[in-house]
DNA sequence: TTGAAAGCGCTAACAG
DNA sequence: CTGTTAGCGCTTTCAA
C-alpha cells in the first residue's frame, strides 16, 4: 500500500479535497498550499494515475502500434509522436507487433482496455482489412499503411510515385532488367510493388516483383537464389530497409559487385546505407513530418469528432548514391561528398 | 462513458460480482457463464484496466527505461523483456530517455505514479549516482550500466574484459598506436575506457581515450579532427554502435582506407557492421541473455523482496572481420564467409 | 477558501 | 453458486 492523498491531507491538517486542489493548481490560500506541499514532500507522495484516470475518465494516453521498432522509420516517427504527446501532457503507450496479426489484435484489445484517448497505428495488411469491417471505438490515425480505406485519418508516403522515381532513375542509368523485392505484410509494400510494375510497363519493360516477409533473412535468402539463377536481374529495388540489407548481404555472399554486377536501390535513408560500398541509392521519407502530421490529425479529431477522414500524402526524396551509377562518372552522384574516395577508402 | 461491468450484469440478468467471476474464471454455473459471455459479446464490453489496477493494487506492469531505442542492443533487450513479461501476464511500459537526465527523471516519476510492479533500467551516469542516494520505491534491475553500486540487482557485460580483448587482438595484428572513443554518459562507456587504458598500459602502450556524447555525429566530428591531426591513430576502438558508425563515416569522409589507413573495432554486432567495407571487428553482446536474466532477477525479487542484490556479469564474443586485418591474409578472418570477395564486390 | 460526500469500474470478503 | 456491499485513490459537485 503506498502513500495516498489521504495521508497527505492528514499530515497537512486539511481535507483530501484541498490536497487535490493544490495538485491541480486550484484556488487555495497560499499558506495552506505551502503546508500541503510540505506534507507531500515529507511523505514523498506521488498521485496514483490509475485512480486519477478512473475518476476523470480521461486516460491522457496516446497508443502507438507499429510493426517493427527496429525499423528506423518507426523509431523516428515514434519519437515525433512522443514529443508531441508530452507537449500536450499525454503519455504514449508504444507497442511493437513484429508484423504479427495475433500480437496486433492483442494490442488493439489492450488499447481498448486502457481506454486510450487516441491511437496511431501502422497496421498489417490483414488488420487493415479488419479495421474496415470492425471500426475502432476511439479516434485513430493510420500511418505508413493506409490502403484505400477512407474510414480513418491517415498519413502516408506517395508510394507509387516513389517507386516510379526509382525505376525511372535506374532506367536512365541504362538498366533494363530491373527486379524488385517487396514486403508482403503491408499495404505499403504492395503499393510500392504496384508503382514499380506500372512504371516498368510504361517503359516497355517486364516487371519481376517478389513479395517477401519484410526481414533481412527473407531478403537475403530470396536474393541469393534469384541471383544464382538464370533470371538474375541487373538491378534491384528493395521496398524497405530490412529487405535492402538482405539484398546487400546476398550480393556480398555471392561475390556480386555493386553496382557493376548488380545495381541496388531501396527505401529508407538509414545511416548505414551511406557507408556501405559505394553508398546506396534510397528514397528518404520525411519521417519527422509523418509523426507530426499524424499527431495533428489526431488532435484535430479529438477536438472535433465529426470531421470527415483526411488523408495526408507526403513525398519522398530520392538520394542518388554509387550503388546505381555503373555507367556514369561518379562525379554525377548527388548528396555524397566523396563518392569514389569513400568507396575506395573501404578497400584494403 | 464506456460500457461497464454493470451494463453487462444488467443485460445478462446477474450481479456485477458474477460478471467479475466470469472474467476471472471463478466458480460460475455453466449456463450463467454462457449468458454473461453472450452479454459481453453483444455489448462489446472490455474491462477497464485503470479500475482493475486501482482495486487490486497490482499494476501488472514492468517499466523499461532505456537511453536510446535506436540502439539495436536496447531493442533486442526490450524485446526479450517484453516476451518474458507477457508470459507472466504483465505489460511493459517502454520509455526512451535519449541519454537526457531530465527525461530520465520524468520517467522515473511516471513509473512511481503508475505504481509499476518492477523496473528495468539502463541509467545514465548522473542517474546512477542519484539512485544510490535516493533508492527507488520499487524493485529495479539495472542493465548494461550498473557501475559499482551494490544497491540493485544488475545484468552487465564484462566491459573491461571485452575492451581488453579488442586491444589484445589489435596488438597481435601489429597495431601499436591504438586510440579509443567512448560514450561519456554511461558507466559502461567509462568501464570500457578503463579496460582499454589498462590493457594498453599492460602492453607498454600509451592509451589515448576520448570521451564523447554517444551519437553518430559526435563520433564523426571528433574522429574527423583526430584523423586530420598529427596524433592520428592507426587503429581505433569505438565503445558502441553509434560511435562506431561515426568513426566509419569520418574515415570515409577523409578518404582513409579501412584497415590499411585505419583499423577499426567496436562494440555491438549490428547488421550493418557485417556489410560495410571489409566487415567490422566487433564485440557481440549476448543481448537475449541480458533481457532474460534481467527479468528473472526481477521476478525473483518480486517473490522474495529480502534477497541480497545480485550482479550477473556476462561475456561478450569477439567477432573478427576484415577491418582489423591489415597485416595477415584475409583467409584468417573468422566468422565471415567470403571476406575479400565480399569487400571487392562492393567496388565499381 | 475549505470540507463533506458521491462515485468512477472493479474485486473480494461475506452472507446466503 | 450467486448477490450485497465496501472501498481502492482520486476529482468534483454542493454547501458552508
Amino acid at each position: 500500500m503506498s502513500i495516498s492523498i489521504k495521508d497527505v491531507a492528514e499530515k497537512a491538517g486539511v481535507s483530501v479535497a484541498t490536497v487535490s486542489r493544490v495538485l491541480s493548481e486550484g484556488p487555495v490560500r497560499a499558506d495552506t498550499k505551502e503546508r500541503v506541499h510540505a506534507a507531500i514532500k515529507a511523505l514523498g507522495y506521488r498521485p496514483n494515475l490509475s485512480a486519477r484516470r478512473l475518476r476523470t475518465q480521461h486516460a491522457q494516453t496516446i497508443g502507438l502500434i507499429v510493426s517493427d521498432i527496429r525499423n528506423p522509420f518507426f523509431t523516428a516517427v515514434g519519437r515525433g509522436v512522443e514529443d508531441a504527446a508530452y507537449r500536450a501532457g499525454m503519455r504514449v503507450l508504444l507497442c511493437n507487433t513484429d508484423e504479427n496479426v495475433e500480437r496486433e489484435r492483442m494490442y488493439l484489445r489492450l488499447m481498448q482496455e486502457e481506454r486510450v484517448t487516441g491511437l496511431i497505428l501502422a497496421p498489417t495488411l490483414a488488420m487493415l482489412d479488419q479495421l474496415q469491417k470492425n471500426p475502432l471505438q476511439f479516434p485513430a490515425v493510420l500511418i505508413d499503411r493506409a490502403g484505400a480505406g477512407g474510414l480513418y485519418d491517415s498519413v502516408v508516403l506517395d508510394n507509387r510515385e516513389a517507386a516510379n522515381t526509382l525505376v525511372e532513375h535506374l532506367f536512365e542509368e541504362g538498366y533494363r532488367r530491373i527486379g524488385g523485392v517487396f514486403g508482403q505484410t503491408s499495404a505499403t509494400g504492395l503499393e510500392r510493388r504496384d508503382g514499380y510494375c506500372a512504371s516498368m510497363k510504361a517503359r516497355g519493360l517486364t516487371p519481376d516483383p517478389r513479395l517477401l516477409p519484410p526481414t533481412v533473412d527473407a531478403g537475403e535468402k530470396a536474393m541469393s537464389e534469384w541471383l544464382a539463377g538464370p533470371d538474375a536481374p541487373e538491378a534491384i529495388i528493395a521496398s524497405n530497409g530490412l529487405l535492402l540489407m538482405g539484398v546487400v548481404k546476398a550480393a556480398q555472399r555471392l561475390g556480386r559487385a555493386i553496382p557493376s554486377d548488380l545495381a541496388v536501390a531501396g527505401f529508407d535513408n538509414e545511416d548505414w546505407t551511406e557507408v556501405v560500398g559505394p553508398g546506396l541509392t534510397v528514397i528518404e521519407q520525411p519521417v519527422h513530418d509523418i509523426g507530426r502530421n499524424a499527431m495533428s490529425l489526431l488532435f484535430d479529431r479529438l477536438q472535433n469528432p465529426g470531421l470527415a477522414p483526411r488523408k495526408v500524402v507526403l513525398s519522398g526524396r530520392c538520394i542518388v548514391r554509387g550503388s546505381t551509377l555503373a555507367s556514369k562518372p561518379a562525379a554525377l552522384a548527388e548528396n555524397r561528398s566523396a563518392p569514389l574516395t569513400g568507396a575506395a577508402a573501404m578497400n584494403p
